[in-house]
DNA sequence: GTTCAAGCGGAGCAGTTGCTCCGCTTGTCC
DNA sequence: GGACAAGCGGAGCAACTGCTCCGCTTGAAC
């Protein structure tokens, strides 16, 4: 509020940000890797104490750094929604299959589900942290659909939408007692639904 | 936990307890009436005020009467709970096609889902509310995957616990901004993948 | 009408959490 | 080494929430 701040580091370049003096510029990294970790571990409502104690600063610091938790938040999230979009591509483009590189995604959603709280809380409530990461991760998603599609695997009518709303609901299962053991044999039984030997139509 | 509460009333049953005040019965009457209306509309993390305010008590009556919000989140939803469960078995009672019974129960869930917001959470986490509860749930949905197992429609190898888990994953959808135009095409999808047209074994 | 225990209400306590304030420390420039 | 702005830490504030305490009120038995 107080502090200007040079020149915004374009959401989690490590680059030395120019005229920041070097323990600061430490101790931001460690705030970014802690949150990110603990954030990770308990969801985004722990408690901001718990993310200072981790990174070994104090709360002005962190304050100092990142003007409220929300952003803090969202930078960590942004960064590790985009590492995590990245894999998704690398492993579709190595997938030859349409339809193993859509249940792949499927199987990569409900993985990371089990490992980073936060992360997949904004995945299922709106698709990813940020509306750009939504916009990128819908795009992602559309091409996959479309792949399938164009192999004639996928139902018709079957939305983008709805293959993200798809795999965000399964998400909840991992999270119920037992959904680690449960969530593969839920996922066969819906992508089987979305495959294009159904050939009755879907509703409204 | 000063007063040894005479006869525990046996969950819900609006038999006037004797030796209780009329007004004090009234007043009891009047806040789990509140809160289910209260919990449902905001869900189980709602402040406590806002159930004394609701029921026109001060938050003294409301815990002379109850020893923990949880004690009262607890009766409420046991209601709720029998209640919902009630309509379940008469609608699958009245419900020729074993298909149709099944699927009549995964609309009604996520029907009420739209409307319930505690109800439906404990329903997502545990499968109801109260360990009873839960086992008569398993045990109706059970008695609904014989039927149509017997009839040779659901797929092999599906067991009451995937029947359970997915109705409560499709749940997250309608949370979910434009899930409540979404979740019947996610739920056909869903069905449709537990038919017995699939003869593909489930995993693990 | 009198009596009094059962019952009532809401101020307030204790614990939690996001965030701020400010006196002290330290990296950096000369 | 000295000067000093940038940076630091953590006590503490404010808002929220579950629950308690206790002085006042009232239903009901006589």
């Amino acid at each position: 509020m107080r502090e200007p701040r040079a020149a915004a580091p374009t959401a989690g370049a490590p680059t030395a940000t120019r005229g920041r003096r070097a323990d600061a510029e430490r101790n931001r990294a460690a705030i970014i890797t802690a949150a990110t970790a603990v954030f990770a571990e308990h969801g985004a409502e722990v408690d901001v104490r718990e993310i200072a104690r981790r990174s070994g600063v104090g709360m002005g610091t962190l304050y100092r750094h990142f003007p409220s938790k929300e952003d803090l938040l969202r930078l960590s999230l942004e960064q590790e929604f985009t590492a995590w979009l990245t894999e998704a591509h690398e492993r579709a483009a190595a997938t030859q299959d349409p339809w193993q590189a859509l249940s792949g995604f499927f199987e990569q959603v409900l993985t990371t589900q089990a490992h980073n709280r936060a992360l997949m809380d904004s995945y299922v409530q709106t698709g990813g942290p940020t509306e750009a990461c939504v916009q990128k991760c819908r795009a992602f998603i559309d091409a996959l659909r479309e792949r399938c599609e164009r192999a004639g695997l996928l139902r018709r009518g079957v939305s983008t939408e709805d293959l993200l709303s798809l795999s965000a609901s399964l998400c909840q299962v991992v999270q119920t007692p037992g959904g680690q053991h449960r969530w593969r044999r839920l996922m066969t039984i819906s992508l089987d639904g979305l495959s294009s030997r159904h050939r009755e139509p879907l509703p409204s």
